[in-house]
DNA sequence: ATTTATATTTACGTTAACGTTAACGTAATG
DNA sequence: CATTACGTTAACGTTAACGTAAATATAAAT
């Protein structure tokens, strides 16, 4: 027996609203199992609502959480697909580290303005 | 003479439609001046568009991104100002370190889950 | 037993970030 | 001078990701 999780501990613990749980369950992105009439969420629901979430503070869309998803726990067995599978996982890899470049550069600007502005205040204007 | 660039010029170069570039002044991001009725961008406008297009890959809304270019170009000058803008900027820095970390996880799950992927693959199922 | 809290479904509303269409002007090109 | 290629404004349309409200059902607490 894996620990089952109501929608509010969902809720709750990850500073989402219930709305959005279900909403999430209407695209597919979760799957909570009904206990009784209310929803029941596995560990494995949690951990898909972390990477959606994470996915969320990176920018991703929902859709675009939901085939890294995928990417994770895959459907199909055989070479081919598996080979189209490594190659979407590559291409995400390197669009993130595109990301990680434009992070750098923004943090770095920031830091500079930072440091501008500092001076500016030990001068007394 | 500093250089000036047509609409078309930023939108190719940028791969942005000139319906993009419109909105953008619309929302007081850009303020091309008049070239007798078209609109002519400065260096500093090329440079703010940069930003924000920057900003749109890590997944800000354009109101953030405007805030952010606000940072560095800053209008206010008193050491009250300054220092609030001085704390902005650090929770903006504070934000993106978070991002950071995001974005490195996402990476590892990638790597491992396409390591695995290999493995499958060299065993010829 | 009634209030209180939480759950459910259904469905319309909202905001951001443009897309798209209409209706028109201007400038160069053949 | 007609076509082609670009520009303009104005305004309605679209999609994503929920918010919000209504109407209802359970379960716990007083």
């Amino acid at each position: 027996m894996t620990k089952l999780y109501s929608i509010r501990d969902l809720a709750d613990e990850f500073d989402v609203t219930t709305r959005t749980l279900r909403f999430y369950e209407e695209k597919g992105l979760l799957q909570p199992v009904r206990d009784k009439q209310n929803r029941s969420y596995s560990a494995a629901d949690r951990t898909r609502l972390r990477l959606i979430l994470r996915g969320k503070r990176l920018g991703l869309s929902l859709d675009e959480s939901a085939s890294i998803i995928l990417m994770y726990d895959p459907v199909s067995q055989n070479n081919n697909q598996l080979q189209a599978l490594i190659d979407k996982i590559q291409q995400k890899r390197k669009q993130l580290v595109e990301q990680q470049k434009d992070l750098k550069l923004m943090l770095q600007d920031l830091e500079e303005a930072e440091e501008r502005f500092r001076k500016n205040l030990k001068s007394g204007v």
